[in-house]
DNA sequence: CAATACCCTATCGTTTTTATAGATTTTAAT
DNA sequence: ATTAAAATCTATAAAAACGATAGGGTATTG
């Protein structure tokens, strides 16, 4: 399952990158827009702040915005900070690789290659989905 | 994630299908062979059977077994049963659709688009993978 | 009778989600 | 320059859902 964080993260990446301005919106503005709890959203706007997908500017007038054109932001990228992983088990995992515990030769693990083709089939939609494809209707 | 559920059930369904003969097998034997614990695995055997893809024998000498040819079993179907749906998300699910509460308009929805791509991509790995091509070397 | 599968329930731990409270920073207006 | 409002940031933890495990009883077979 895909977890509400990522949901709701992609959800105001994608308002955002819907606005023609590049302006700071506050955190209601998306909260209310999208339908989402504003502290629960709060957290996860912080995260993509940390993250350099968004810049942030405080005080009256302050918001987040967009740090990065839409066509240069990958999936794999947005989903690997918001949902971890894209491997669905550890000793698949490009970036988080682990070996099991229980598993004496992955390479004769049927799990392992099973899940091996179901990572690279995952990868290579998020590596062909920037947020740009993601709004055009 | 894959649950621990489904893990040990794919390995569970490999070594029945390795063995050459079709005679039931112990729980014991199975957890055993494949470092799970005996009485988690017992609820796992039991849904596979529940759901057609295993049969057991009571009594001394009893055991589970293989009900169909590994070739015969897609993994579309084992997914289904031990992990759910295959979609991360409900409104992108075949088999378990769902609306989303808080978004007016699947059509428009940013995650909806892209996880309709990943569900559909891990659904041609999972109808190209029976047991068979799992045990294959 | 003994071995084994089947079934029901309870518990523990982790993760996810939501909620709360307050501190800090910045901006705009006076 | 000062003040107050608006907004971000930080920390904590309660609540809920889920995963994994364990215990003990019942039924069936050889």
């Amino acid at each position: 399952m895909l977890s509400k964080k990522t949901k709701y993260g992609l959800k105001a990446l994608t308002y955002l990158a819907s606005l023609e301005s590049r302006e700071p919106v506050q955190i209601a503005e998306i909260a209310k827009h999208e339908n989402i709890s504003q502290k629960f959203l709060e957290s996860i706007l912080l995260t993509l702040r940390r993250n350099g997908f968004l810049g942030s500017k405080k005080g009256k007038g302050g918001g987040y915005y967009l740090i990065k054109e839409p066509e240069d932001i990958l999936m794999t990228a947005v989903m690997r900070v918001l949902e971890g992983p894209i491997a669905m088990v550890p000793c698949v995992s490009l970036n988080f690789y682990e070996k099991c515990a229980d598993c004496p030769d992955e390479n004769k693990c049927s799990v392992n290659k099973l899940m091996l083709q179901v990572r690279d089939s995952a990868l290579e939609v998020y590596r062909n989905n920037t947020l740009a494809d993601l709004i055009a209707s």
